[in-house]
DNA sequence: CCTCATTCGTACTGGTTGGTATGAATTAAA
DNA sequence: TTTAATTCATACCAACCAGTACGAATGAGG
C-alpha cells in the first residue's frame, strides 16, 4: 500500500516540496549567508519554481525562520543536546563532542551554520535573533546541566560556576569555528580544540 | 604657512577625500557587513561622489580590502599589540585588555569589525581572506610572544603550550563576540570575560 | 460527476546594485 | 602661458533582486 502510493508517484507532493525547499536553502544560506542567498538558485537547487516557495512560505524571511527552527535547532539537538542528556559521565561526553567536532571538515570550509548567522542577521533582524537565541540558550543550558551533573558526582571542582562556564565553552566553540573558518586550517582548528580540553580536565579536581 | 594653506581651501583634497572614504566605509561595513553595504549610503555619508571613489579605489573590494589594511590592521595594533609589547607584566597586561573590553558595548549592538568581516568574506573572497588572516595571525602572535615573555618569567607554567593557548585565547574573545551580538545581553558578555579571567589565571604556577 | 480548495508554474515588475563613460574643473609641469 | 595629468561630478547601464499576479493542474469532499 505504501509502496504502491510511492510508485503512484502523485504529482502533487507538498511536505515533499516543502522539504526540499527547505534544505536547498538550508545549504545555500550556508555558503552564502542569508542575504546573498539567491531564491532563483535555492529554486533551481530544490527542483521547483517561485509559485511554490510563495505557497509554503510567504517570504525570503520566513522561509530563513523556518530552516533555522526546522533544520539548525536539530541538528545541535542531536550533536550536543541528546548526547550529553543520555551520558553517563558528563564531562567525558562534552570532551567526546569536542573530538569528534574535530573531523567537522566542513567547518573549515564555510564555518558552523549557527555563528555565521548570528553574526550576520542578530544585528539587523530581530526575529533571526530571537530563533538564534533560543538554540544558543538550549545549547548552553544543555552543556550547564551537564556540568552541574558532573558536579553532583564530583567530577569538576566545587567552585566552577556551572552557567558562567558552560557560556565560555559554547564560545569558545563559536571562536573556534571563526578562526578555523579564516585560516582556512585543520591545524589550528585541532590546537584550539586540545586546549578546549585541556580546559575541560582543568576543571576536575585536584 | 600651515595654517595659511588650510586657510586657502583648495578645491580638491585627495588625502582628505580618500580618508573620509575609507572612514565612511569602514562605518558602512561594520554595520551592514561587506556585500550588504551600499556604495549610494558611503558616498553619501562621507559626502563624496561615485567619480572619486572610482578614481581613489578601483573598485568596492578594493576598497573593502583598504579599509582592512588600513584601519582594522591599526585598530588591533593599538588595542592589543602595543600594550602588550612594552607591558611589564605581560600576564596582567593581558587581563587588562580583557577587562577594558567589557565596556566596549559597541562589541553587543554591532560585534567585532574583525569577527564580522572574517565571518562573512573569508569563505568567498581570498582577498579578503588573506587581509583577515593576516591580522588574526599578527594577534595570536603578539599574545603568543605575551605568553612567552610571562613564562621567562616565571609568571605561567612550564607546561603551557604558548602558541595554542594564544590561539584558545583568541579564539574566546572572537566567541564571545558573537555570542554576545547575538544575546544583545551585556551580562553574558561580562560572564564570559570573568571566565576568561579565571582562565588566564589558572595559566600561573601552582 | 461536480465543486472548491490546494498546489504549483510562468511571466512580469519596480527597485537597487556595482560599475562605466564622459567631460569639466583644478592643479602641476614646462 | 600652454600643456598635461589629476581629481572629481553627472548621467547612465545591464544584471540581479525579492515579490506578485494570474491561471492551470491537481487533489479532496460530497
Amino acid at each position: 500500500m505504501n509502496l504502491a502510493a510511492q510508485a503512484q508517484k502523485t504529482k502533487y507532493d507538498p511536505e515533499g516540496t516543502r522539504l526540499r525547499l527547505l534544505e536547498a536553502a538550508f545549504a545555500e544560506i550556508h555558503r552564502t549567508g542569508f542575504r546573498a542567498a539567491s531564491l532563483d538558485r535555492i529554486l533551481e537547487n530544490a527542483g521547483v519554481t517561485k509559485g511554490a516557495l510563495y505557497h509554503h512560505f510567504g517570504s525570503k524571511t520566513k522561509l530563513g525562520y523556518a530552516v533555522v527552527e526546522e533544520l539548525l535547532a536539530a541538528q545541535f539537538e542531536e550533536m550536543w543536546v541528546e548526547p550529553l542528556e543520555r551520558a553517563e559521565n558528563p564531562l567525558q561526553a562534552l570532551t567526546e563532542i569536542v573530538e569528534s567536532m574535530s573531523q567537522f571538515e566542513s567547518q573549515v570550509e564555510i564555518g558552523c551554520p549557527l555563528n555565521n548567522l548570528a553574526n550576520e542577521m542578530s544585528p539587523i533582524d530581530e526575529g533571526f535573533r530571537e530563533r538564534l537565541g533560543a538554540i544558543f540558550r538550549h545549547w548552553r543550558e544543555s552543556v550547564a546541566r551537564a556540568l552541574q551533573t558532573a558536579k553532583d558526582r564530583g567530577l569538576i571542582r566545587e567552585d566552577v560556576l556551572v552557567g558562567q562556564t558552560a557560556s565560555f565553552i559554547v564560545s569558545v566553540m563559536e571562536g573556534t569555528a571563526t578562526t578555523a573558518k579564516n585560516a582556512q586550517d585543520i591545524n589550528i582548528f585541532h590546537d584550539i580544540l586540545a586546549q578546549l580540553k585541556i580546559y575541560l580536565n582543568s576543571l576536575q579536581p585536584a
